[in-house]
RNA sequence: GCCGGUGUGGUGAAAUUGGUAGACACGAUGGACUCAAAAUCCAUUGCCUUAAACAAGCGUGUCGGUUCGAGUCCGACCACCGGUACCA
């Protein structure tokens, strides 16, 4: 790793550039300035060990790019950095090390902040924000209470991962494939209180953003598919001989006729209010434990094998048929989605068809159109109904439709719109996270926490080691737990639970607005003149869960009047993966991680920054290779040659002043892009064309350090201080073309014969079709290929191309 | 299974609305410079036929279609990557 590499040195420039860039503050943002502000967004990184690592630097690259242009271009840019950092990374290493999480996140901040100086980011690390700091945590704190007081926050039962032997709660990271990280015993859900945030509340309004959000297909789609958003009927079912009945929700409420048993999730509360009428429980306890033991791994294996077991004793009726229908539990019916009961049409269905061919249940066709001794038939877009009393003879979309009136003027039932997403989960049982600030009182029951008491501060103790009880480490701290009600001033607890690791990231881009505000989170002002953000970008793997979330916080901060805009993000990108270099994704159990300091150190960080964008196309994976970083230092030292090259006379000018026009145009149309490979491309090219030039014009020479700056900075503005330049390269002004200089007088037109090039030919600019013409049958090879066949049609391209054919 | 993406030289990859496939770079080969090497510069570099081409043929995962013309559009399929998971 320690070849020689001649050419310029990029140790002390590098170095040089860094400290002048800090020391004259050029990458700080003014607020209230008269320029157009730009607020352009990363996301900010979780501080750990080993710090900024290449996928960092890909996802800031092209952000960094934008922003430095658009500082020459006239904006007040803002382009901030802070750090996630609150998590369970950092507190398992404090645990195994003996440090303790703050001074470990100080540390992993400090060498990050490090990283980013060596790599030349035009970060304002002025407006940093460290959401592991009281000062910032107080009004995560403050949003979670104004959330509790409009009636956000709830607490219900949810089950929950727990190891019966470590009696500790884990994640499901931490329980893959059904057994303990620690002790490898079987995991068991077990049922807890859970914080939710109702953010099934905000479904629509996170659906509705969409449609103003700017990003490529693939980022709006899935957010859409998390929230899934389905449309159907909720509907009574009667239980035959008790006066009770149980409610189903389905989007094909017109197969009703076909319904011919009822599923119910295993936990279903039906199970414990007949338990004296059901006469086989001890069947069905058995089958609840079962299902309580399968983990989320057996439930994705066993996916095809339904299983299940009738409810002896109870029995619904179908309200269209009259019929009585059995009642089944199954584990393929979720308890959280839907009423957690279905009605089953196993002639429409693929689930209960196989359902119903296991346990020989009857199967009746209600939509003709499929072959029921194969498959459920589930085609929505043809098939008539039959069978089915009132509706025979309308399509599926008309029978849906005509159902739901039906039911809602018979009061059986009601239109429903259902969503996938589900309620927050929003406490976690660590030390490293922020204390949810709640009190139990043994009088007044749960007591938010008045807002003039936050922040409520983690407690700095040397130990923080899970309990026993699968309770937070904050439970065994009795100077935390102890306090007093808000309401009655007695004796009183704490909430020991911490937020999760998604609270603080949820609103780091309003803070960044106004980063040391002590009041409030976010001034209205700086509000108002920096939001919303102009440009995000990330990695496709934030898209549901970190993009969902913080548009949900903001839109309530909007509702409740804090924030002046609802949608946060105007435009959202996302980079590719650079994988190692052997295609496989980067980590260190693999060995194939690569250390951008290395890199650095030897080939310059203008280089790395360069062959970061080089590598490929910059929204898609591409696996690492360091020769093509070779390639990228060979252009830099190419343009460090030619400075002996430059003149101010304006001799040589034309022949390449085409070239530089068009570069210009095309390196800011590729920049806007995101086609920072193909700019770099055009970049060479156009230096490649100035090494064969005897002088290089100034005017030119100067362009290209421009457009190169936002990738190469200190090498540019290295040059261009030798350009005998007094002011630094960030305070130019963007290059512009002259579309007039971008048209050249001749170009090459190509012959086809029968759509294969057979000839090429130069000819003046816009010539008309029956030039072309003309000029493409003189020619020897084209009359050669023609010879005396008869010519059927010619087709013209202006500027591009003729077609003969024959 | 479903959804999304991708498939182009030895390698990373380019290719406006269908219009010269392989830009740019890496690597390789030959040459110049050098005592020599490194660096630099020049030339060649998709495959195949050929002594060599100024020549012909083939070529963008597979098969078929539309078109004067298809990497690009349409249909069927295959492979890989990512997301998701019995959502009624």
């Amino acid at each position: 790793m320690s070849e020689f590499i001649p050419g310029y040195n990029h140790k002390t420039i590098e170095a040089k550039w860094q400290e002048r860039w800090q020391k004259h503050a050029c990458f700080q943002a003014e607020n209230f300035s008269e320029k157009p502000k730009y607020y352009a967004l990363v996301e900010f990184p979780y501080p750990s060990g080993v710090g900024m690592h290449i996928g960092h630097m890909r996802a800031y690259m092209s952000l960094e790019v934008i922003s430095r242009k658009r500082r020459m271009e006239g904006y007040n840019v803002m382009f901030p950095l802070g750090f996630d950092a609150f998590g369970l990374p950092t507190e398992n290493y404090a645990l195994k090390h003996n440090i303790h999480p703050r001074t470990v996140t100080d540390d992993n901040i400090a060498s990050f902040l490090e990283h980013i100086k060596k790599t030349g980011f035009s970060f304002d690390l002025s407006r940093k924000v460290d959401t592991t700091d009281p000062e910032y945590y107080k009004f995560t704190q403050w949003i979670f209470l104004k959330m509790y007081e409009h009636d956000l926050v709830y607490r219900s039962k949810t089950y929950v991962n727990f190891c019966p032997d470590c009696k500790v709660v884990l994640s499901n990271e931490e329980s893959q494939g059904g057994s303990c990280d620690r002790c490898g015993s079987d995991v068991v859900q077990k049922e807890k209180d859970v914080w939710f945030l109702k953010i099934t509340a905000y479904a629509e309004k996170l659906l509705e953003g969409l449609k103003h959000f700017d990003s490529p297909q693939r980022i709006a789609t899935e957010q859409e598919k998390w929230i899934g958003k389905s449309f159907g009927a909720e509907m009574r079912f009667p239980l035959k001989d008790q006066p009770d009945y149980l409610e189903v929700f389905t989007t094909r409420p017109d197969t009703v006729f076909g319904a011919t048993f009822m599923v119910i999730a295993p936990e279903h509360q039906i199970i414990d209010r007949y338990k004296d009428t059901i006469h086989n429980m001890d069947a069905i306890e058995a089958y609840r434990q079962q299902a309580k033991l399968k983990t989320e791994f057996e439930r994705v294996q066993l996916q095809k094998d339904k299983s299940g077991v009738r409810l002896e004793g109870l029995m619904a009726m179908n309200p269209f048929t009259q019929r009585p229908i059995p009642i089944f539990i199954a584990d393929y019916v979720m308890i959280t989605y839907g009423t957690g009961a279905i009605m089953a049409v196993p002639g429409h269905d693929q689930r209960d068809y196989d359902f119903a061919k296991k346990y020989d249940l009857p199967i009746i066709e209600v939509i003709q159109g499929g072959d029921l001794s194969q498959a459920a038939f589930t085609d929505i877009e043809q098939g008539i109904l039959i069978n089915s009393g009132f509706l025979n003879g309308l399509s599926v979309k008309q029978a849906i439709h005509t159902m739901i009136q039906h039911l809602e003027s018979q009061n059986l039932g009601h239109e429903k719109i259902q969503y996938k997403m589900k309620d927050w989960a929003f406490n976690r049982q660590r030390y490293w996270g922020e204390p949810i600030p709640i009190i139990y009182c043994p009088t007044c029951g749960i007591q938010p926490v008045p807002y003039e008491d936050l922040p409520v501060r983690l407690p700095m103790v040397e130990h923080f080691q899970p309990t026993e009880s699968g309770d937070s480490p904050l439970a065994n701290i009795e100077s935390f737990i102890h306090c007093s009600c808000p309401k009655c001033k007695g004796p009183a607890r704490r909430e020991t639970d911490t937020m999760p690791q998604w609270a603080g990231s949820s609103w780091y881009f309003l803070r960044y607005m106004d980063p040391k505000n002590p009041e409030v989170l976010a001034s209205m002002d700086l509000l108002k003149y920096w939001g919303p953000i102009d440009w995000y970008n990330g990695g496709m793997e934030h898209v549901t869960r970190h993009l969902i979330y913080s548009r949900f916080w903001n839109h309530f901060l909007h509702d409740i009047g804090v924030v002046p805009f609802g949608e946060p993000y105007l435009k959202r990108t996302a980079q590719g993966l650079i994988l190692g270099e052997d295609g496989e994704k980067m980590s260190k159990s693999r060995g194939n991680v690569v250390n951008p300091l290395e890199i650095i150190s030897e080939y310059g960080a203008d280089t790395l920054r360069a062959y970061i964008l080089f590598i490929g196309d910059y929204e898609m994976a591409t696996p690492w290779n360091e020769n093509g970083l070779k390639g990228c230092r060979r252009f830099l030292d190419k343009i460090w040659r030619l400075i002996p090259k430059v003149v101010d006379r304006p001799e040589q000018s034309d022949a390449i002043e085409t070239s530089v026009h068009k570069t210009i145009k095309g390196v800011n149309d590729d920049y806007e892009n995101l086609k920072f490979n193909t700019a770099i491309a055009k970049m060479m090219t156009l230096v490649n064309e100035m090494g064969q030039l005897d002088h290089v014009r100034r005017h030119d020479f100067e362009v290209l350090l421009k457009l190169l700056n936002p990738i190469a900075p200190h090498l540019c503005e290295e040059v261009w201080e030798m350009l005998a330049h007094k002011t630094m390269l960030v305070a130019e002004s963007w290059p512009t073309f002259d579309p007039e200089k971008l048209i050249e007088d001749q170009v090459e037109i190509v012959i086809n014969i029968n759509g294969k090039v057979r000839d090429k030919m130069m000819l003046e600019v816009d010539a008309d079709d029956a030039r072309v013409t003309e000029r493409a049958l003189e020619r020897e090879k084209v009359r050669e290929w023609i010879q005396d066949k008869p010519i059927r049609k010619i087709i013209v391209v202006t500027n591009k191309l003729i077609n003969i054919v024959i």
